[in-house]
RNA sequence: GCCCGGGUGGCGAAACCGGCAGACGCACCGGACUUAAAAUCCGUUUCCCCGCAAGGGGAGUGCGGGUUCAAGUCCCGCCCCGGGCACCA
């Protein structure tokens, strides 16, 4: 056949029609004798356009879907679109656009470039977070917890922007000041919020992480377990005189005996029975700590005036208001121990208050609490301390906190830093909160068959005041569905972060209008086998995503505890050496990348420039070498199919060669996904195809070129299948079987052995492959350019690494 | 401050179990083809030294030590870069 130009253009367009015309191209199997395989992408926030990172994300995603179809599995690869959020809602004060309208403009253009660069999706299963038929479920579910104690209502401080006259997300929130107003310090105001009651799953969150171990990358299990932060110590009441016991946390009880004064959170409601004065003081304190930045943070108290007993040393106290003690931690109130803990030392010292050491280093003395400079916090053994003088501090602990349970005012004691998932937002654009509030009933959930709660579509959107929602009458006011009397509809909605804790078991089963999906299919696909994406994600998305699991688990949906089996972080992409991003301009826009060199080779430009795991670097002149690559291919197979061929005399190298990346490529999909070193080796093999064109038989050709088309098929799906038919052969290639490799085929015959004398490379003996240690050594000994170096010396040691190398020690 | 990654040519990287450091690609330079250019093809390129040359020698994976016949890889002590957490009692 004559050498055909590699048009991208025109092979992707040709291709991208035929395969638009058939719907069932890329679907699950309904009833598969196969086994499955459930392969996900995180799903993209709808932008509007998709960059280069997309794109990195899917082309890992999509060449492990059709390498596992090629291996003839049953693969559920969906996507979906996380539409919810507040961009649609600046985007409506912009420019006047309904944020609906918005949105859904933004799915079409981003769903006409996943099309173009045919990632293998089901889009029959497709998942549009901000559509009525999702977030129904959504408010089903958050019924479900509502009956179930798990939704609840509480004040909680939120973020305030006095210009804005609204409430802010803590990513608004840059130094202390509002995001728009960077002069305006943000105020932290109390108002009655939903939330999920996430604490209750603590214990569990962190026990199933075990499960996940060596599935997950241990970064990302490292910081969910400190996030969860699990915490063993003891709770012990200190006697306010004249108010009563207050309790505080601590996991050090066995240096109790060195607390010196006791420090309350400024929101503790201890505080509250203050002076005005004082009262103003912690007010400024808590103000003052929602506009600290993350950085130091000068230690500031004041002294309350009241004085409190320690049970266990009878020692009165007095008892502090402390801005760095946190009263969403523990109890909010602590007792301060400067000689053995850090902060507590730095608080007490500016202060003047006492520092008494009650633990004694193993290998040293008790200090003395007048001079010493800094804190000791290890274990040792306790002195000062009455009856529990001379313990080592681990059994204190224990002893001390059973003798606290005994005598009533105390006991061990665990916490947790995980808190409740706060889901209120005074936003529209989100699921609606499923409740009203009655005047006779109170808080009376929507009843399931007045489901879903539509968000209205004619809504005023200033950017200014509480929910827009709550100036919607028709919204509003509603009567009870228990009563009947005049009431008011909850108008907060709910945290984006619920739409993508679920949407993967949506996928299931994507149409179901009667429950959120079908038990039945949850059972056959999850858990997930494999779900990839950026590493932004390892606490809140996946936390969040565990919790609802074991939610649904809880009220009898589904019977697995983890929805994830296997997590692949990917790193992010750097475009020309800087971070991508809109302020730097320097976002690379997939739709041009496929108009200049196509999208076969922006996706195996995205895989090859560095391994998936690390950052990688976008570079012109590096997807030019690739584009430069899928030519040679294309023009090397073109020309060569069908030819007459040459005499064979390389076919046994060829062979050999295919067999060897055959299997390096396998192995690759099958355990690390260096996808870079993959396509290395195929060019290699290409470079050697080229090197022996003229030498090979036309069945070592014909061969060789179908095993190309096989490898480039999950990586490039194009050229792949515009190559499988140019070999005259019908159907999708992708739904081919995957070639099995020879190991026997792929091992060399020959090998250069490399031969140091005392560890310098001195000469290299090429000898058959497989020479045991002996025949090895005698081969090496009788090169000449060996037996030159060591002549005249004595052979001390001779270490030979079979089908490696050969070490001669010599004096 | 703590916890993870990472540091290898001009650049992206490779070397998976301790065994030839720099595969593969980019860039550069040189050559072929061309009236010319593009495209394509072939070749050179870690550094230093000796040699007209073929060739030979030495150094080299952030820094300093160590283990070993052999270290980019293992151990000890540092430095730098990136990310996450940051008063969690």
């Amino acid at each position: 056949m004559p050498e055909k130009t590699y048009d991208h253009q025109q092979i992707e367009l040709k291709w991208h029609e035929r395969w638009s015309q058939d719907p069932t191209l890329y679907q699950a199997e309904e009833n598969s004798a196969r086994p499955k395989y459930y392969v996900l992408e995180m799903l993209p926030y709808p932008s509007g356009a998709l960059h280069i990172g997309h794109i990195r994300n899917y082309s890992i995603g999509d060449a492990l879907a059709r390498y596992m179809w090629m291996r003839g599995y049953n693969v559920l690869h969906p996507m979906g679109w996380d539409a919810f959020g507040l961009p649609a809602e600046n985007a409506a004060i912009a420019n006047q656009r309904p944020p609906r309208e918005w949105t859904l403009s933004n799915v079409e253009k981003m769903k006409r470039t996943h099309s173009r660069f045919a990632f293998s999706y089901d889009w029959d299963r497709e998942v549009t977070t901000c559509e009525p038929d999702y977030y129904r479920w959504n408010q089903w579910f958050f019924l479900r917890m509502l009956e179930k104690g798990l939704a609840y209502q509480k004040q909680a401080l939120v973020n305030w922007c006095n210009q804005c006259a609204t409430v802010l997300a803590n990513e608004q929130v840059v130094d202390g000041c509002c995001w728009r107003h960077d002069s305006t310090p943000v105020e932290q105001r109390a108002l009655e919020q939903w939330f999920l009651r996430t604490t209750a799953y603590a214990a569990d969150l962190l026990e199933d992480i075990k499960q996940l171990e060596g599935n997950w990358p241990d970064r990302v299990l490292t910081m969910q377990k400190n996030w969860i932060g699990r915490s063993e110590g003891a709770e012990v009441d200190f006697t306010i005189q004249g108010y009563g016991p207050v309790r505080v946390f601590t996991t050090r009880v066995d240096t109790i005996f060195g607390a010196t004064c006791m420090i309350l959170a400024p929101e503790h409601a201890i505080v509250a029975t203050l002076s005005e004065d004082l009262k103003a003081q912690a007010k400024r304190m808590v103000d003052a700590r929602a506009n600290q930045g993350p950085g130091d943070v000068l230690k500031d108290g004041f002294d309350t005036g009241l004085r409190a007993v320690n049970p266990f040393s009878g020692e009165t106290i007095p008892i502090w208001v402390g801005n760095f003690v946190l009263m969403g931690y523990g109890t909010g109130a602590i007792m301060a121990v400067p000689a053995h803990d850090e902060r507590d030392f730095e608080f007490c010292r500016k202060y003047g208050i006492d520092v008494v050491p009650v633990i004694k280093p193993v290998d040293g003395d008790l200090p003395d609490g007048a001079t010493m400079t800094v804190a000791n916090g290890d274990y040792g053994i306790v002195a000062n301390s009455g009856q529990w003088s001379g313990m080592t501090s681990e059994d204190a602990r224990r002893e001390m906190a059973a003798h606290a349970e005994r005598e009533g005012f105390g006991k061990s004691a665990i916490t947790w830093r995980l808190k409740d998932w706060g889901v209120s937002r005074q936003r529209y654009w989100g699921t609606p909160i499923p409740v009203i509030h009655c005047p006779k009933c109170g808080v009376v959930g929507v009843p399931d068959d007045q489901l879903p709660v539509l968000l209205p579509r004619q809504v005023q959107i200033t950017g200014k005041g509480r929910s827009p929602l709550a100036d919607v009458p028709e919204f509003v006011d509603v009567p009870c569905p228990k009563c009947g009397e005049p009431s008011k509809r909850e108008t907060d909605t709910m945290d984006t972060f619920v739409d993508s804790s679920w949407y993967f078991y949506r996928y299931c089963d994507a149409k179901n209008s009667n429950a959120p999906f079908d038990p039945a299919k949850i059972a056959y696909w999850f858990p997930i086998d494999q779900y990839i994406g950026g590493v932004e994600h390892a606490i809140l998305h996946l936390i969040y995503s565990r919790f609802w699991t074991k939610m649904m688990r809880d009220i009898g949906l589904i019977t697995n505890a983890e929805p994830v089996k296997k997590l692949f972080t990917q790193g992010m992409v750097i475009a020309n050496g800087a971070k991508m991003s809109k302020s730097k301009g320097n976002v690379v826009n997939a739709d041009l990348v496929a108009d200049e060199f196509g999208a076969d080779t922006a996706r195996l430009f995205a895989l090859f420039a560095a391994p998936p795991e690390r950052d990688m670097d976008w570079t012109e002149a590096g997807a030019e070498g690739i584009y430069r690559f899928l030519g040679r291919v294309y023009r090397f197979a073109t020309r060569n199919i069908g030819t007459a061929g040459g005499d064979g005399s390389s076919d046994a190298k060829i062979l050999r060669k295919l067999h060897q990346v055959l299997m390096k490529v396998t192995q690759d999909f099958d355990s690390r996904w260096h996808f870079n070193t993959s396509i290395a080796a195929m060019m290699e093999l290409l470079n050697e195809l080229h090197a022996e064109e003229s030498k090979i038989s036309a069945a070592a050709m014909a061969q060789s070129i179908e095993i190309v088309t096989f490898l480039l098929a999950p990586f490039a799906p194009y050229l792949a299948q515009e190559l499988w038919e140019e070999q005259g052969k019908s159907g999708p290639v992708f739904r081919q079987q995957w070639p099995a490799f020879d190991a026997e085929l792929a091992r060399e015959t020959d090998v250069e052995i490399p031969v140091q004398i005392n560890g310098k490379l001195r000469a290299r003996v090429t000898v058959p492959a497989g020479l045991d240690k002996d025949a090895l050594e005698a081969a090496v000994r009788a090169d000449e350019k060996v037996a030159a170096q060591i002549e005249g010396k004595t052979v001390v040691k001779v270490i030979a690494v079979v089908d490696k190398l050969v070490n001669i020690v010599v004096k």
